[in-house]
DNA sequence: TTCGTAATATAGCCAAGGCTTCATATTCTA
DNA sequence: TAGAATATGAAGCCTTGGCTATATTACGAA
């Protein structure tokens, strides 16, 4: 540890618990967000989304993709009927280009701070479901200014 | 959507399904840290680490708190005794030291991009799980160099 | 038109990480 | 030093997000 160490933050624990509550939040919907802009991704490449297609690209096996279309679905952000494809509803859309947007603000942001291409895309996958609005936008504002 | 929109990303399903893994792979790690994180900061504030104080400032229940000491021990990082305080192992410590590092690096970037100092500290919480060695040492070369 | 294959769904298992409730140990104080 | 207050542990439940194995449905080719 260097001299620069730093004492443990200075930092209430009530509030400290509101960041970590805050963080576990977020990574409950991570994988909503995944999910949604998969789906989205896919309409627009093959006009369709299948589950199995779903579930290669997500690395997962069937019935994991199956599950979580079904949470999808309960959480109104998209809709399917048994053996067709799934689709997004509006919501589902929405959500859908609000989180690619955020991805590749997050991607270039790295990369104009000297992170490699594939490592950025690579690492952009988990950080982007922790980046704020706010961050988001100051991220914007570097990357216009810069 | 617009027929002009970003196409999606020009990357193998195999590749694609990778990165998630392993974004999926550093999640299952990023409770770990910590935890281990916070045993570090109890110590060296109060020189002990009490299950309760654990609990509080990760803001959960203490039996959570005591499940994450178990697994903690399981995973050769830390090691406790019943009612008695929680303490590092040596590869528990590297690793508080190497969270704790990465954690400050993480928030000092957030904020030489202009993110609001409190939006950083928030935001880090989340994002230093997925940041890679090798983004972290783009991170310290353009702290560095600005 | 039927039938085999591929896609999808269902059921049931596991571990993780939350929770509450209740029992037990420790510590503090009167 | 006994008893109350506090801290810890144990048990059992829930949800998520993985999995495998086993139906069932859909579809294209013979």
């Amino acid at each position: 540890m260097t001299e620069h160490d730093t004492p443990p933050a200075e930092i209430s624990p009530t509030e400290q618990a509101g960041r970590f509550a805050r963080a576990r939040e977020k990574q409950s919907m991570a994988i909503l967000e995944d999910y949604v802009e998969m789906i989205g991704d896919l309409i627009a490449m093959h006009g369709e989304a299948r589950v199995a297609d779903i579930a290669e690209r997500m690395g997962v096996a069937h019935p994991t993709a199956t599950k979580a279309v079904a949470r999808l679905k309960r959480e109104g952000l998209a809709t399917s009927r048994p053996y067709r494809g799934v689709f997004l509803t509006d919501k589902g859309e929405a959500l859908a280009n609000w989180v690619r947007v955020r991805h590749r603000t997050v991607v270039d942001l790295l990369i104009a701070v000297g992170v490699p291409q594939e490592t950025a895309e690579a690492d952009a996958e988990g950080i982007e479901h922790h980046v704020s609005r706010r961050t988001l936008k100051a991220f914007e504002a570097y990357l216009t200014d810069k």
